[in-house]
DNA sequence: GTATGTGCAAAACCTTTGCTATAAA
DNA sequence: TTTATAGCAAAGGTTTTGCACATAC
């Protein structure tokens, strides 16, 4: 089932409305398939329907959230701004490349243990986990050009 | 060497000036040794000296960042503030409970081989890990009552 | 004396929200 | 027709910053 009809459903299930605003929007995340934040969502939105709003953009982020149909994100060290993706079918976490802001995702066998073992070692419940991963690509550590101190 | 010790030649070092405001935010900082905002640290330290002001607060730990005395993380799913704890001798991780709001530190050896696997793996240099749990603490989970619903 | 640091208030930033008009069902 | 949703602009919450004054060195 594509992103679209699934969240077509979700939100008719609700009781809500598939509006053109939203419609819209859920075309540019299943084409997209990618990280996103609200603003740059909006701006590729406004770009084909100058009255979609930023407003409308962040309570359809919110919306498909609640709804489990997308991840809510932090990819910078700040943590300023949330980014988005849809819901993979595995866990996997994000690393930032300080320099070229590539971001690349993996998966590790270590990094899904770690909440088992928290379960059982601290006796606790985990409910969420969050996790980013920060430093220099492959790629840009054999670059040492393209300026910049990191770090 | 103390934290104030520490903190104070970092200061002159750089050629930074140990103000009063500076030297009361540091005794803070060294009697709690434990997790701290700013807006919580700008409580306290306004409570002593009621000229100091939020922005000196700010700027006093983001200077302390920079200087590698203390950490900056988050605690919360949401990320919306900024909290801070003294540097540690070895790397540690915190778990907060939902529902008491309890932050538990903790070490796991698995944590710290996600960093080597990475760099082995993806041949990336990881300068920075960002990481927060978030749960239900095993006493809260022991104790249905206290209202409330989680996730 | 000279630069660095301070307080204040305003700005910056991202996100949410109140209100009225609009449109989906 | 009914009620959810849109847009707008204003507010929210946290952190940063510009500026003139104060102060450590």
């Amino acid at each position: 089932m594509s992103f679209i009809t699934e969240a077509s459903e979700a939100i008719r299930e609700s009781g809500g409305r598939l509006t053109s605003q939203r419609r819209l929007i859920l075309e540019l995340l299943q084409e997209s398939e990618e990280h996103f934040d609200a603003e740059g969502l909006y701006h590729q939105a406004h770009e084909r329907d100058a009255s979609v709003s930023l407003a409308t953009v962040y309570r359809t982020l919110n919306m498909l959230k609640e709804a489990g149909l997308i991840d809510q994100r932090y990819f910078s060290r700040e943590h300023g701004r949330e980014y988005y993706e849809p819901v993979a079918a595995h866990e996997h976490y994000h690393f930032t490349c300080q320099r070229c802001h590539k971001v690349i995702e993996f998966e590790s066998r270590l990094v899904d243990q770690i909440r088992q073992e928290l379960e059982a070692k601290l006796g606790v419940q985990m409910n969420h986990t969050c996790m980013c991963f920060e430093g220099i690509c492959e790629t840009c550590r054999h670059n040492p050009k393209n300026g910049e101190e990191i770090d």
